[in-house]
DNA sequence: TTTACCAAAAGTGTATACACATTTCAGCTT
DNA sequence: AAGCTGAAATGTGTATACACTTTTGGTAAA
C-alpha cells in the first residue's frame, strides 16, 4: 500500500493551505484536483482523507473537502496541550541534556537567524516550527515528536502564517533565550522561558479570516 | 465524504485487534475483508488507511496490512508521554475543579467498580482507559482528549489486553485514589499519584507475543 | 421583485476492471 | 533432499463506471 503519488499531493495541498495560496473555506472538488495533478480521483480522495486527518481540511458527506478555518478556541486548546506537553519536555531536556543535544538546537537556532536575517518567510516559518519538533527528537522520544508535529501542524493553519515579521523576529529571539537556559542546565528558568513563549506565540496570533479563492489550479500552480 | 459504513469496519476490526481475536503480525487482505463485510474493498481500504493512522495496523507498500505489533521502545515512550501529559492535565485538573468535575469522576470510577466486580472484562478494559479520557474531557479541552485518546488506543494492543485482573483491580484502586486526592485539591498527592499510577501500569505490560491466526472471519464472527 | 420549484449540471460514494507486484508451488537441477 | 526457476495464483495500486446526492440556474407563480 501506500503511493508516493499520493503523498506528493499531500506536500502540495498543505504547501498551499499552509502558505496561504488556499484560504480557509475553499471548496476542494475532486475532480478538479484530479485533473490538476494528472491522476484519478481515487488519489487525490486517498490524499483529502489523509488532509483530513491533519485538520488541514475538513470532510463534509456528500458536500466534499474544505479548507479548515480552525477556530480561535480550538488554536487556546493546542496551545494549552503545547504547554503541558513542551513544559515537561523542556524539564526532561534539561534533566537528560547532553553537549551533542545542545549543539543541534544551537545550529538550528543559527538556522533560523540565518533565515530571519534573509527575509526568507517559507523557511523561517518552518524553522521556527520546527525549534519545537527538533527538541523532541533530540530526546530520542518519536512518539513525543510525532505528537508535537502534529499538534503544530494542525495549528500551522494559524500560527505560522499569520505571525508578522516582528513576531517571528520575537519567536526566534525567545528560542535562543531558552537554549541558553537549556544550556546552563537551569531547568526552572528554561521551563519558564518556553512556557512564556509559547504564551507570547498564542497571543500574538491574528484570527482573521479571508474570503475564500475559488481558483484552485491558480492556487497551485 | 465519510461514510458509516467505513467507520463501522473501522470499529469492528478495532475491537477485534483490541481484543486480540486478531493478533499482531496477522495480514488483513483487502478482498478477504471486503467479502466478510458483504463491501467493496474501496471501504475496506479506507478503513484500513484510517487503522494505519490510529498504529493499530501497518501498510506495507505492495504488500498489504498487517496487525501492528507495537515494540516496548514504542510503549514506554508512549507512557513518558502520557505522564508528561497527565500530571500537567491532573495540575490543572485540582486547580480548575468544580464539584460537577469532582462528581462525574467519581461516578466514573464507581463504574469500573461495577465492571470489576462482576467480572465483565471488556468492559472493565474500556473504563480504565476512559477514566483518563474523561478527565480531559471534563477539562473542556477536546483537543487534548482527542491526543490522550489516540495515545491511549495506540497502545491499547499492549496496555489494555495484555493486563492480569489484578492489575487491573489495582489500576481502579489506583484511580480512586487519585480521584480522592483530586477532590481534597491536594495537588502535589494527585500529580504524584497519577504519575505513579502510569508507571505502575506500566511496569506490569507483558510482551509476549503470539502466533498470528490466519483465519479471519473466524476471528471476526 | 421575490419566492418556489424543477430539471440539468456537477459532485460525491461505492463498485468494478485491469495493470502490475508479490507470493506460492510444482517441476527441474544439483 | 535441498535449492533454484518460472509460471500460475493471489493481492495490491490506480483508473473508470455508475448510482445517488447536492448544487445551480432558469422559469413561473405570487
Amino acid at each position: 500500500m501506500e503511493s508516493s503519488t499520493t503523498y506528493a499531493i499531500v506536500e502540495a495541498l498543505t504547501k498551499a493551505i499552509v502558505e496561504h495560496r488556499l484560504h480557509p473555506g475553499t471548496k476542494l472538488a475532486e475532480q478538479k484536483l484530479a485533473d490538476h495533478f494528472g491522476v484519478s480521483r481515487t488519489l487525490v480522495r486517498q490524499a483529502l482523507f489523509q488532509l483530513s486527518q491533519n485538520r488541514l481540511i475538513r470532510l463534509e458527506p456528500a458536500r466534499g473537502a474544505f479548507v479548515a478555518a480552525p477556530s480561535v478556541a480550538e488554536a487556546k486548546q493546542v496551545f494549552a496541550v503545547r504547554r503541558m506537553l513542551e513544559a515537561e519536555m523542556t524539564r526532561a531536556f534539561v534533566r537528560e541534556s547532553t553537549p551533542a543535544r545542545i549543539k543541534a538546537l544551537k545550529d538550528h537556532v543559527a538556522r533560523e537567524q540565518a533565515a530571519v536575517d534573509r527575509a526568507d518567510v517559507p523557511s523561517r516559518n518552518e524553522l521556527l516550527g520546527d525549534f519545537h519538533v527538533r527538541m523532541a527528537e533530540l530526546m530520542g522520544n518519536t512518539v513525543l515528536a510525532q505528537m508535537l508535529g502534529e499538534l503544530i501542524s494542525r495549528c500551522a493553519l494559524i500560527t505560522l502564517m499569520y505571525q508578522s515579521a516582528s513576531a517571528a523576529a520575537h519567536s526566534h529571539e525567545e528560542h535562543a533565550l531558552i537554549v541558553k537556559a537549556l544550556a546552563a542546565r537551569d531547568e526552572d528558568t528554561a521551563v519558564r522561558l518556553m512556557d512564556e513563549h509559547l504564551l507570547h506565540v498564542e497571543a500574538n496570533l491574528t484570527f482573521d479570516r479571508k474570503v475564500p479563492s475559488n481558483d484552485i489550479s491558480m492556487a497551485l500552480s
